[in-house]
DNA sequence: CGTTGTGTTGATATTAATCAACAAGTGTGG
DNA sequence: CCACACTTGTTGATTAATATCAACACAACG
């Protein structure tokens, strides 16, 4: 059977999860975590309750903590290091759907089952909550709610745009779009320090990003080389991406380029 | 410039919306699309509440009633027809991210501004509602943010499958899923008779439907043309399809055949 | 009855995939 | 410490799927 498109690769091995439950009721407190996330509309004086709804777990890097498929029991809010979320084909091809750093509720794109995998892409820490906890918790604070549905819109905003990106951005124009995107994304740039303000970093590799753009590692790979011998890129160390001339890749990104192809 | 993605194609021009303010106290009672939309976690005794704060609007053929990018003022509820709901590139480049049929709500992809354009395929009913009394009927009726809650997990869901199937399906597979789609899509085939159990109906072109797969009206003719010598669909009318070989077409979109290319 | 929009089909062009080779880095075990 | 396997990334040659360009059929419509 010859495939046309990307060819299977093989699939990390789903892995048990090492679960370290240390729920002390001061957790989220001192979680660094609560600020980005929809925690945060939890208040002070509540976060034992929150607390007592939570397992927190590490994730090794590599794991695989949500199976699509399976049926989906657990949500999960991410407190550190970063994951991927994909889906696959029978075939092996597989398409990630998104990224999840730090701050991002997972479990939202959820029926009887999870529509995705996420697997770790570095040493993870996640709070698990159970669906009658989760439940239970949103009952009692409707500002949750009302967070995790904002949160839903802006997931549909991103899905949209990602869709535009899939169906109609060339090689050139997805690339561009993505570090726009990653460049974008708040703490990614150290912006603090002037020389690294436009240097990204990039925890997943070539096959990642292809498999988040519908393009292969090959085509990944030289339109960063062309990127980089044109001058709008470079690439200081392994995983990481000085951007050079922001506003070309941006407008690249619009599909505003000529010379986009 | 020689454009290699679809060629910009002229984008029907935004008219204004004809607004018929029918706000009988007794609309929604009578509402044909209650059953399907988010509506209908309002209890019957308060749905006076609910007509109060919907202004119903009659949209004819081919006209945007959401645009891209304008403030995002108000959401809708589809009670008749459909639209076609898009995002659009710089030159002209179109993805259509879905299609908002009886029952649909409308909005939850927003943020400040309207992240998409909706345009109707066929005269269309839709109820609108301001952002201020959304709110408001929101907080009077929980059960209607936690139902919203649950419509954008499954949009989510669903775009993530459409992800899935633009950067990773070839031509045919796509084709192929969206006819299951259709086919799976609640009171869209006449199941009731049995001789057109399996006839589909498709209020969109050629050029919509390949906007929305992300390929050019000639594949999705070719690939339909196929379908048809193969014996899988039979095309009895414009804008009908029927389904003669469904197991055959599930298994293609599930990129589970060997001949799919 | 011409015009316009929609859909089909054919010939050709082009992007990105595939196939292939190799370099650099990492970890393992003798 | 080094041979070895293995992963990741880069680059080149070639292929193939799909886009592009073009012509035409047909229906709806003024």
């Amino acid at each position: 059977m010859t495939l046309t498109r990307t060819a299977a690769r093989p699939v990390a091995q789903p892995r048990p999860v090492v679960i370290e439950p240390s729920r002390a009721a001061d957790q989220c407190i001192h979680c660094g975590a609560r600020q980005y996330s929809v925690c945060n509309v939890i208040p002070a004086r509540d976060l034992d309750r929150l607390a007592a709804a939570a397992v927190n777990i590490n994730v090794e890097s590599g794991r695989s903590f949500i199976r699509e498929g399976e049926p989906a029991e657990h949500f999960f809010n991410v407190t550190a290091g970063c994951a991927k979320l994909f889906k696959l084909l029978a075939d092996g091809r597989r398409q990630i759907t998104g990224f999840a750093g730090v701050g991002t509720f997972l479990g939202l794109a959820v029926s009887a089952t999870y529509a995705f995998s996420a697997e770790a892409l570095e040493p993870m820490r996640v709070c698990r909550f159970s669906r009658s906890k989760l439940r239970a918790l949103l009952d009692d604070f409707p500002a949750m709610e009302q967070r995790l549905l904002e949160v839903a819109s802006n997931e549909l905003v991103a899905a949209q745009e990602q869709m535009l990106l899939l169906g109609r951005k060339t090689a050139r124009e997805r690339i561009a779009s993505f570090l726009i995107a990653r460049a974008t994304l708040p703490g990614n740039c150290l912006a603090s320090e002037p020389q690294f303000a436009e240097i990204i970093t990039l925890p997943m590799t070539r096959a990642d990003i292809a498999d988040y753009l519908g393009l292969t590692i090959e085509t990944v790979s030289r339109s960063l080389t062309r990127f980089k011998t044109e001058g709008l890129i470079e690439i200081p160390a392994a995983g990481e991406i000085r951007i050079c001339n922001r506003a070309a890749l941006t407008q690249m990104a619009a599909g505003t380029d000529a010379h986009a192809a």
